[in-house]
Order: C-alpha cells, then sequence, then structure tokens
DNA sequence: ACAAAAGTGTTGACTTTACACCCATGG
DNA sequence: CCATGGGTGTAAAGTCAACACTTTTGT
C-alpha cells in the first residue's frame, strides 16, 4: 500500500442516507436539493463525502446534520454502489444507509429542513434523481420491507411507542398490504419485537388503546 | 465535489472477501500470507485496493485472482468498516464480502493456493490476522448462518449438485447443530431453495440418493 | 343509545415434531 | 446375508387463517 500510487489515488467515499417516514397515511423519503454542481437544483438523498480524519458513521451523521439539520438518525448499512461511472468529478464508491425517523415530530423536522432546501417526497412520487439515487431508494425500500420483519428499525418512527393498530397501519403502507386485525397482533406478538408497555393511549378510537414499544434488542428467530 | 479537496483526498477503497468452504466435514475460511507492509507476514483475508479505472465488483475479482489465483468467486456485500485508524498508512475504508467455493474441487484449488501463499483455516482455529479481519470474519460466519436459511449461497459448495444427507451435513457444520433427517428433507424442501434433478448419484451409502441442486433464482418467502 | 375503534376467542386447515420402518447395495 | 446409509409415513402437538362478538367512550 502506497499513499501516492496512481492507481488507487483520489478515491473517495460517498455515504448517502436513504430515510424514511410516515406522515398521514402515505411513506415518504427525504430527499436535498443540491446547490451545487454536479448535478446542480436536482433533488438527491442527504449526504456526501466522508473526510480522512472521521469515522465512517461519524462522517454520515455529519452530513446530515449538514444537509438537512438532523442529528443522530439511527442508520443500517444498506448496500454500496462501486461502478466506475457513477460519478463525473472523480471516483466515488457510494456506501448507502437505511433509516426511519419520527412521524410524530414531523412538523418540528419540517422547520429545520425549511432552511437547508430539504422535502419528503411520497415514495410513490419521486422525481429524477441526482447521480443513481432513485436505484438506491428502491434498493433502500426493498431492504426496509424486510427490516420490518425482524428488527425494531421501525423504532424511531414512535418514539413514544404505539399501539397496535398504529403499527398495523404503518405496516400495511410500508408493505402496501392489508391485514386482519386479530391475526396481525397475534403475529407481530410471537415475532418478538415489541413488549407492552402497560400504559393506554389514545389513537383514533374513544376507546383507550394499550401502548407497546420495540424491544431495544432482538433476538434471531431460528428457521431450523 | 473538489478533486483536490484535502478533506477527502488520499482516501482508499479496500476490498476483502471472507470466502468459505467445507472441507472433510469442517468449514474453513481461505486466508493469505501478507508479502509486505504493513503486517508483513501476517495472514489477512484475500483482497486490496480497488483501482480508479475499475468497477467495484471488477476490483473484488481482480484482488481474488491475485491474491489466490481463483477466478469468478460469486460474492455477497456483507459490511463496512470505516474507523479512520484501522489502516495505518493512508485512510482505508473496508468493504468485505461473503463467498463459498466448492468443496469437490478443493484439491484442484490447492495447486493454485499454493504459488500464492494462500492456505485453508478451520474456522475453529484462526489464529491472529492483519488489520481487523477477525471481527471481519466472525461478522462474515453470522452472515453466513443467515444467508443459507433463505439464499442459493451454497450453490457454488456444490457446483454439480448435492443428494439431501450431504446437504444437511453442510447445514449442520455451518449452523452447528444438528437435525432429523426426515424433517430436514421436508424443511429445506419448502424452504423452496432446492430442486430434485431426477438424477441420482452415491453418496455415503450403497444406496443411490437422489441429486439435488439449488435454484438459480430464489423467491422471497412472506412472514405476513 | 349509538357509532367507531379497541380488544378478545374459536374452529378447521395446515405445519411441525418426534418417532419407526422398509429399501438398495457392496462386502 | 447383513451392515450401512437412503428413503418414506404417521399421529399428536402446535400454529395459522378466517371469522364474529364484546368493550369502551365521546357525541
Amino acid at each position: 500500500m502506497e499513499k501516492n500510487n496512481p492507481l488507487y489515488k483520489n478515491q473517495g467515499i460517498h455515504l448517502l442516507a436513504a430515510i424514511f417516514t410516515i406522515e398521514k397515511g402515505v411513506a415518504k423519503v427525504l430527499l436535498v436539493k443540491r446547490k451545487c454542481e454536479p448535478y446542480k437544483n436536482m433533488w438527491s438523498l442527504p449526504g456526501g463525502a466522508l473526510y480522512n480524519d472521521e469515522d465512517l458513521l461519524d462522517g454520515l451523521q455529519r452530513e446530515i446534520k449538514e444537509k438537512t439539520g438532523l442529528t443522530n438518525i439511527e442508520l443500517d448499512l444498506c448496500n454500496v454502489y462501486g461502478n466506475k461511472n457513477r460519478s463525473k468529478i472523480m471516483r466515488m464508491v457510494g456506501i448507502s444507509f437505511l433509516g426511519v425517523i419520527s412521524s410524530n415530530k414531523i412538523d418540528s423536522y419540517k422547520e429545520t429542513l425549511k432552511t437547508s432546501n430539504c422535502a419528503w417526497f411520497e415514495i410513490e412520487d419521486i422525481p429524477d434523481l441526482a447521480y443513481d439515487h432513485n436505484l438506491i431508494i428502491n434498493d433502500s425500500l426493498e431492504k426496509l420491507k424486510k427490516k420490518i420483519l425482524n428488527s425494531n428499525i421501525l423504532k424511531s418512527l414512535f418514539p413514544q411507542g404505539f399501539t397496535l393498530p398504529e403499527l398495523q397501519k404503518a405496516y400495511e403502507i410500508i408493505l402496501n398490504k392489508k391485514f386482519d386485525r386479530r391475526n396481525f397482533r397475534r403475529k407481530i406478538l410471537s415475532l418478538g419485537l415489541i413488549y407492552d408497555t402497560l400504559k393506554e393511549v389514545n389513537f383514533e378510537g374513544k376507546k383507550k388503546a394499550k401502548l407497546y414499544k420495540f424491544k431495544d434488542k432482538i433476538e434471531d428467530k431460528n428457521v431450523f
């Protein structure tokens, strides 16, 4: 490994975050409008280049904060995009991450975002994006659909917890499928992802509903 | 994005492959002995720096070929290692991949490998490796345990197909668990990963056993 | 008192588990 | 002819899907 070997000099790492939320029954993804070339004025995923002197996950959080104002987003590795021509200016390898954030606090987020030229786009209605970001969003959504079945990735959607009818709606929106109320309840409880807080709150009905939360640690299910 | 911005100049991408096989009933991983600094003479995962002018997956195959002589290995993205101090010479982000190769052809592989200072190490008996490669192997093994339950990742273990008793042994070795013969059979068939070729071959018994193969395309199972 | 949403129980169909027997063949 | 491994069937337990009724409470 030589520091100035031209074979691998001047590469960069592009960190990208596909951040989803659900607002008024619709799944949305957070995009930012680019202020500079290349792809000036096009929408793109929030993200940017990793710096030399920071850990990768720190760089990811820094970029998200710079581009959107959001801090402390929980993100999972999603995919790597390494086509040599994906960026025109210099060789950039893209590393994408997947996150979900609160629907409760969406209005306060909006305040933050306004100053940064960010907006939520319905996932059914995403414009042509910079780079290969349309592809990245598709891959991320696929991953999200899988992760909600065996992880607590939706925890950040409901920082204060959720009722089962509320959670069911979220699953139905993300998976684009309807479920029987009674069977959903049994199923989701049997997956071992959530627990009953023994509190009750109002959701849509007049009757109070039990408040659940995602566990912090999910143990793997054995297929065999 | 500026080509000479010192904030993100001179980063590199380190491509790494955790390649597993099963030989004589034992899971093994392929390691190479380093010929140069840093970590000279220590064992490490095969891999190396991505070049500017090649696609990431091409670079991965090139590195594997250079380091081990093996070509055309099927690999899946596994994880990303982006700690700023993981390499001493220059900033390197590690991207790890997971692969499995044939136990049938292991002897011919060994010929190839001999010239390259490679060897198979039992996964229970791995020495201290260069960089963070011990960690990477652990992560890769965890991923392998998950992937054999819902993908055809073991396809390359059995390029000519396999009998069910043979496959069962592979699963038992990787998952470190024993299964009932009849139930394993039903289970693995119900997972939809393999199909009956209608041919028969000899494995360990005197009686011929049906030859199965992994499907090329696995459709996702719905949890809901 | 009723509408609207939350919560629960049951039955029949299907799966899973645990187990025992027959089959083919090389020595 | 028998030891060895390959293949199959079944009954009891458990899980899943489909379905209807009761509870709570704001109006």
